[in-house]
DNA sequence: ATGGTCGATCGTCGA
């Protein structure tokens, strides 16, 4: 089973590229992420003709998160638990029936926090513990658990080409990188870094200054997986190919295959 | 040192 991640950077933007991504590399699941668009405005028949169910979470003008499926989805649940003042539109959850059981997924678009010292880094550290909060919850429940998107975090300097470049960054503070090795403290897997311990595996970059013909790249776009779900792994990859492509996302899709 | 690129939306924010 392969569960895909992918921050598209609008949709509207990126519909015929997402499209064209769905039957080459025909995930059984893609999380996106940076929708950007209401859930009404969703191209829901597209994707439903390209043979996926759909379930959005998505808000006027930025962020946005969906989950699609070949097969239907079950007990979805946006907003992330423990603020409910949050009005962003960054998490959603569902359950997708596999052979052996089942699968819970969430897709997640973690806020990018930048400028550090403003009040958009301090709401980007109460939603990482809110979300580690949340990750305990569902370790507990001991099923197999997917953990798919922009975590707007870079784990450690081998994540970035240019790591003395992102020290005043948010995605690079220690507070980020604390709270990401908490995850794994916890009992997450990084299925792409224990599929690809070699250098140079990056998920974004910019679209200034030539960043990608130089990969000039970060690794932030991450699959986390419970125990349940990391008993299962068998492969891990980033389908770079799609950032050549005309009007790119400045993300490219990670995916994880899974025997479940 | 500055501006360099996108998307959503239509002046400006978010990344």
């Amino acid at each position: 089973m392969k569960i895909t991640t992918w921050n598209i950077n609008g949709v509207k933007a990126r519909l015929e590229g997402a499209l064209a991504y769905l039957r080459e590399a025909s995930p059984d699941v893609i999380c996106f992420q940076e929708i950007k668009s209401v859930d009404e405005n969703f191209p829901r028949l597209e994707f439903e003709d390209a043979g996926y169910n759909v379930v959005t979470h998505g808000q006027k003008g930025f962020n946005g998160v969906a989950i699609l499926s070949k097969t239907p989805l079950e007990d979805v649940t946006p907003r992330l638990p423990g603020d409910d003042t949050d009005e962003h539109a960054r998490y959603l959850e569902a359950t997708i029936a596999t052979q052996t059981g089942a699968v819970r997924v969430a897709s997640i678009y973690l806020p990018n926090g930048n400028p550090i010292g403003t009040e958009k880094f301090i709401y980007k550290q109460a939603w990482m513990r809110r979300l580690y909060v949340r990750m305990q919850m569902l370790r507990d429940e001991e099923m197999p658990v997917v953990l798919a998107g922009d975590f707007n975090i870079i784990p450690e300097p081998q994540d970035a080409k240019r790591p003395a470049a992102w020290v005043n960054d948010a995605l690079f503070q220690p507070e980020s990188r604390s709270f990401y090795r908490e995850y794994l403290n916890a009992g997450f897997t990084d299925a792409l870094r224990a599929c690809h311990p070699e250098p140079d595996v990056y998920t974004f970059w910019d679209y200034q200054a030539g960043a990608f013909q130089k990969n000039d790249g970060i690794r932030i776009d991450h699959l986390l997986l419970s125990p349940q779900a990391a008993d299962r792994l068998v492969a891990a990859g980033v389908d770079r190919f799609t950032r050549a492509w005309e009007k790119p996302s400045d993300h490219v899709p990670v995916w994880v295959d899974l025997a479940l």
